[in-house]
DNA sequence: CCAAAAGTGTTATGACTACACCCATGA
DNA sequence: TCATGGGTGTAGTCATAACACTTTTGG
């Protein structure tokens, strides 16, 4: 996050804005992150951040802030928590509204600018390499993204548009942290109705080519059942 | 929500605080407000609330504005939402971190300060009674609170220590807004190991006497099955 | 003895889990 | 023709949902 110096000085705590982008890069879930700037966070990574100024809502911040720090727009997003507590950044009070966001990673590599930007493998994430309160904010936002993954048919915003039913679950087994059966996962998602085949396969491989499915509806779902579980 | 009068004119937003307090009473599902004080509120109802000062933690801020707003200190509390859009207070830019709280009446009614605050039933809470956003703001709340019912042992805050099934399922009854299988629910709960019984029963009705039953766990817990359904 | 709420089981249906082999393709 | 990932079905177990009567008490 980084920050400008003056508004310390005023009697209230200065509000800013954190985003937690997730994405699968190399099969492992990453968090993107920027490399710190100001006298706190030298040498260390911060989330993309920034301050919320006066009239501007949280979404607008949101989108402003993300363009500004990264380059990306138009990104899927949920607000995540409030971390007010005093002492989280060492210059002065700062209260800062965290979202999280996700990108597939094809996305992501076409609209940041790679020299500025970190893509860091979850477990690698740590106090010793983030700045402030990051590392734990991190932390609090893969627990979230778990329990959206099992509930709701948010996956869809971390996959390209079509995908195959091995990378669907392959998105759900990194996340988890744990392999599922695959005639279990097909039966169960399938079952669900929130995706359909498109009629295309991949045929990049060299080997049989996998069927490509889309979700069938855009926006966020919640699940009467649980979605995954095995 | 209250909020001191100067300090709109600085040039970044004001950070505030307001709680959306549930409570049953007479069999309602029912939101504490207190009478709103200031010109935009004058006449109708608003969320207890204040603003952060610098350097104070939003659990802080939380115990110092539930205290001098209702009383109340020490109810079971979790943050639900950060609202900051630009026009929801006409005086100014202010973006409210929400809590929402639960509270059992007969604690509510021990603590307040009965002339100051009122227990709004959530049917009757409309933009033509409340102040701001803050109707809009107990309905996102109200559906927080289903969710958690339905999936953690958060009902124990909203009851009393001891309780008989029939008081436990008409606290789902009226948060849920649906009649439940008494059978089913007995079943169900007491299979999920949440409560015991305390030996004791109710005597205070002319009928059968009830047994009473406490939660096992005071802390909030995850269920890996849903609760209830039905 | 009556009114009212407390308390209690069974059955049918659907979901979950575990598990192993054949198929289609490009090299 | 082979190596690789794609694709498929069944059976046992467990959770869910629907449903009605007997018990206990105070008045």
């Amino acid at each position: 996050m980084e920050r400008t110096p003056n508004i310390f000085e005023l009697s209230i705590p200065v509000l800013a804005l954190d985003v937690v982008i997730f994405t699968i890069y190399q099969g492992a879930l990453c968090a993107v992150s920027v490399v710190g700037s100001n006298i706190v966070a030298k040498g260390k990574s911060v989330l993309p951040g920034g301050v919320v100024t006066n009239g501007e809502s949280l979404e607008e911040a949101f989108d402003r802030i993300l363009l500004q720090t990264t380059g990306l727009k138009g990104i899927y997003k949920e607000q995540l928590y409030t971390f007010g507590n005093p002492g989280r950044d060492s210059r002065g009070h700062v209260v800062s509204v965290v979202y999280y966001a996700l990108v597939d990673y094809l996305s992501l590599a076409s609209q940041i600018d790679i020299s500025r930007i970190l893509t860091t493998p979850i477990h690698m994430i740590s106090t010793d390499t983030f700045a402030y309160d990051h590392a734990e904010i991190i932390t609090y936002a893969k627990k979230r993204l778990e329990w959206k993954l099992e509930y709701t048919n948010v996956a869809q915003n971390i996959l390209h548009e079509s995908f195959t039913l091995t990378a669907l679950q392959s998105i759900y087994e990194v996340i988890f942290e744990r392999v599922l059966d695959k005639r279990n996962f097909r039966k169960k998602i399938l079952a669900l109705g929130l995706i359909q085949e498109t009629g295309e396969t991949d045929k990049s491989s060299s080997r049989r080519p996998a069927r490509l499915y889309s979700f069938v509806d855009t926006e966020l779902k919640m699940l009467e059942k649980r979605e995954i579980t095995m």
